[in-house]
Formats: structure tokens, sequence, C-alpha cells
DNA sequence: ACCGGAGCCTGTTAGC
DNA sequence: TGCTAACAGGCTCCGG
């Protein structure tokens, strides 16, 4: 599923096809997946604006118009590319969401599972007012840390989901990063040490760079603007490794639940 | 303020 | 083999 690298992959791959094109229309497949204004205002605001720019805040895809900003959050299934208006593509099975452009192109917005959101709006704080701080940004120290998880009584793993504590880290990274930083997912938030707060910093930095450096995960249904699958899912330590081999010490990966999410880990390894 | 649980969805998978 | 039920999960909303 999209998480930060995957999001910033996308954008990546947006920004060319994408800046400069204006939009000629807009068609929908599906009402719940215009968040806001509603469908008709969209589209009549929409048209005729031309795009500027294309960036990532959190899992939030922010691309920038004339007078508004398109904003597109691909949940758990949600796939987004530019293709040619006669293209057929496999997950146009699921196409709920679409931009005609000025050159014969098609911005696609397709998902499975019918999670994603698209707004129209002015202000992204208007949208998702609670952003935590981004983790690959200069300002996200293992000082910050601390300070984030001091007191809290959570469980690090939920701590890690919410968007309003780190934005972008979602289940795969999380569970990535707790290993490799040797803290079990179950911890209280408030309780990890100054050495293991350290440890997790960096890994959460290490885990979500690596990933957009080897082009994002492949898990589920996640796919990049080419159809390429990502790299990182060969180097996954424990997400979806339930009962194979520890790579570090061969134990079986365990697999629970936490905050209502499949959560992986090495007993011996994490403590 | 904080925390946990239900609900949104449907393709995939486990179980009979 | 073929059917059904359970599962997956990012995020929002709601109640304690």
């Amino acid at each position: 599923m999209p998480e930060l690298p995957e999001v910033e992959t996308v954008v990546r791959g947006l920004r060319g096809p994408l800046i400069g094109r204006t939009v000629r229309a807009m068609w929908y497949g599906w009402p719940g997946i215009i968040h806001s204004p509603d469908p008709a205002h969209f589209a009549a605001r929409i048209a005729g604006q031309t795009f500027r720019a294309v960036d990532r805040r959190a899992k939030y895809i922010v691309a920038a118009l004339d007078d508004d900003l398109l904003v597109i959050h691909l949940r758990m299934t949600g796939r987004l590319y530019v293709t040619p208006r006669d293209a057929v593509h496999d997950a146009d099975r699921w196409l709920y969401f679409r931009l005609d452009l000025d050159n014969g192109q098609q911005l696609r917005f397709s998902d499975a599972r019918k999670f994603g959101k698209v707004y129209l709006t002015d202000s992204l704080a208007r949208i998702a007012p609670n952003l935590g701080p981004e983790p690959l940004a200069d300002d996200f120290t293992a000082a910050n840390l601390a300070a984030l998880l001091a007191g809290r009584r959570r469980a690090i793993k939920a701590l890690l989901l919410e968007q309003s504590f780190i934005a972008g880290v979602g289940n795969i990274y999380a569970d990535e990063a707790l290993f490799l930083s040797g803290v079990r997912p179950t911890r209280k938030a408030g309780k990890l040490t100054r050495a293991e707060c350290e440890a997790l910093a960096a890994n959460i930095r290490k885990v979500l760079q690596r990933s957009i450096d080897t082009g994002g995960s492949s898990i589920s249904d996640w796919i990049n603007p080419d159809g390429q699958d990502g790299g990182y899912q060969d180097e996954r330590m424990v997400y979806a490794r339930t009962g194979q081999p520890c790579k570090v010490c061969g134990t079986p990966i365990k697999r629970i639940t936490v905050g209502q999410r499949g959560t992986h880990y090495c007993p011996k390894c994490q403590s």
C-alpha cells in the first residue's frame, strides 16, 4: 500500500507529464471518490486551470493549479497515472476519476477498494489540519522524537502510524523501522530509552529513504506510474514474513495485532 | 488530552 | 472443486 516512499515516487513521475498541462474536463464514476467540493462545482472549477507544480506532504499528493490545489490521497489501493486518451490499462477496471488534459492525455485515478479521495481546495491545512513533521526533513531529529514520545502510554507501533505524530509512516515502514531499532512494537512509547529514540529516528529515515531510492515497495496493489515494480519488497526484514526465519537470527517472525493493524516482529531481536 | 474501537470498501485468501 | 466467510488497512468519526 502506498506510504511516503510510494507517494513520493508517484509525485516524481507525474511532474513531467502534468506540469504545464491544462485541464479540459473532469469525469468521475463513483461519487465517494470526490471528497470536496461537490462534483459539479469540482468539474466547473478545475476546467481551464493549468498544473504548475506537483508535490507531496505526508501521504497526500498536492498538485498546484492556477487557483486551487488538486489534492489526492491514494489510501490503500489508489493508482494514479497519465496515459493517452485511448489507451487501456489493467487498473482501468477500477477507474473512478479522470481528467482530460489539453494534449490528448488523461490523468486517471483507479482505486479497487474505493478508499481514495480527491479534493480541490485552496489549502491543504483545510483538509489535513494536524499533520506531524516530515521524517525526511532536516528538523526531524532524535530529540524531537523523544519529546513527542514523552509521557505517551500507547504502543510505539500505534503511535508511529498516527499521522499527527509523524507524517507519512505506514504499516510496512513502521514494522521495518522498529525491527532495525530492536524495539518491540508493543513497547509503551514513553518508555523508550534515549538510545532507542536515536536508533528509531535514524531507522525511520533510513527505511523511507532506501525505499524511495529503490522505487517503492510492491506489496499488495502498489505499482509506480511506469508500471514497474519497486525494489524494497526484497529488503523487508519482517513485514508480511510471518513464520519465516528472521534474516538476522533465524527465529520465526511473529505476527500480532497492535492498534487494529497487523504487526510483524522478531521475538529475539526486538525487546 | 488521550486512547481504543467501528466503519468505510472489495479483491484475495482461508476454510469448509 | 466450489462456495462462503474472514481478512487486509489509511483514515475519520465516535464514545469513554
